[in-house]
DNA sequence: CGGTCCATGTAAGATGTTACATGATTGG
DNA sequence: CCAATCATGTAACATCTTACATGGACCG
């Protein structure tokens, strides 16, 4: 019953508890590079985890106005979590604006088209920077497959190689547009 | 105003007429390798292009019980579609169920880990070699940028790239989880 | 004293999925 | 004769985004 949202949150409560200001942070970096969701709907995810008394939470006065939801993850939440990784993964509809323009870049104006792709092929080698930094600052993980930091780098290899194959991708296509 | 999907469905037709039910087809195959809808979605869409004056179309009786819509793209239509083809595409919120897993794959237990991984493998072992028979089919428009096989090319071209980095990917996982 | 960060929530709307509804033709 | 294909549409539901709402602490 839970959603890919759930146990993106379960994912993150099994490295330490966290608040929802704080889940939807890391929802945006570094999950947020495999799966995003707002504020608004983690703290529904959150009531519904809490439901099905997969997550728990302790209040704590916090320096706002209003206290602090810990969230911790329980038992039944990690054994959850722990089942889910190894199912083989729906394969989800997918979407891609860059691929759906190219589909129809024949038509276009080519000195325009290449003006937007060397814009997304900058775009990339930016992102690809930053992922290998990460990857660098993380690569200790390598020997240690149990630990949580293997996640975060197995994670953003994924991504390096993803910004390389895409970065490459364009320019096979620059190569073959006139101009 | 006009969401991706009506873009989807402007570039199936700027290549020729279609009805709704051969959009919905080829929102499957080939398109749907980058961006999918179900007929549901199709059938309200294209009363808002039609409503927009984007497209056209004439009945014409057809093998079924009802009358097909043989839909065409009108010169407003085609006229928005090569202008959106060129405006940097919005990056869309990333959502990969497999990344999702792999950053909970410390907790999990590595011998069923590494199953459902090799399963995903053969699955994106068997897409590229659909992918390099499509790219083999349609190679001869590399040289024809302003055709519509060249967007065929092209984005089957993102296609088998994508698969080998992914097959690349999955066996360093492989490689550094233990048993 | 104005903007950003912290922190949590609700509501309206857009988008997308699943299910319901109908019915003729063709191939095994 | 049964299933699949052709062919179009509506309705209910789930999901996700955007906007509304509140308000203290801290920095410049």
């Amino acid at each position: 019953m839970t959603s890919s949202l759930g146990y993106a949150i379960l994912g993150l409560l099994a490295r330490g508890p966290l608040t929802g200001y704080d889940l939807a942070q890391r929802l945006r970096t570094p999950v947020g590079y495999f799966w995003t969701a707002r504020h608004s709907q983690i703290y529904t995810e959150l009531a519904r985890l809490e439901k099905d008394r997969l997550v728990r939470h302790a209040v704590v006065p916090g320096p706002g106005p209003r206290d602090n939801k810990r969230y911790t993850v329980t038992a039944r939440g990690r054994r959850s979590l722990r089942d889910w990784v190894v199912t083989p993964p729906a394969s989800a509809p997918p979407k891609n604006e860059l691929l759906l323009r190219v589909y129809s870049v024949w038509l276009a104006d080519p000195r325009q088209a290449r003006e937007m792709l060397v814009a997304e092929q900058a775009k990339h080698l930016d992102t690809l920077g930053a992922f290998e930094q990460i990857a660098a600052r993380n690569a200790d993980a390598e020997g240690h497959p149990d630990e949580p930091s293997f996640g975060d780098l197995a994670t953003v290899q994924a991504g390096v190689g993803y910004e390389r194959f895409t970065i490459a991708w364009l320019g096979w296509l620059l190569d073959h547009l006139p101009e």
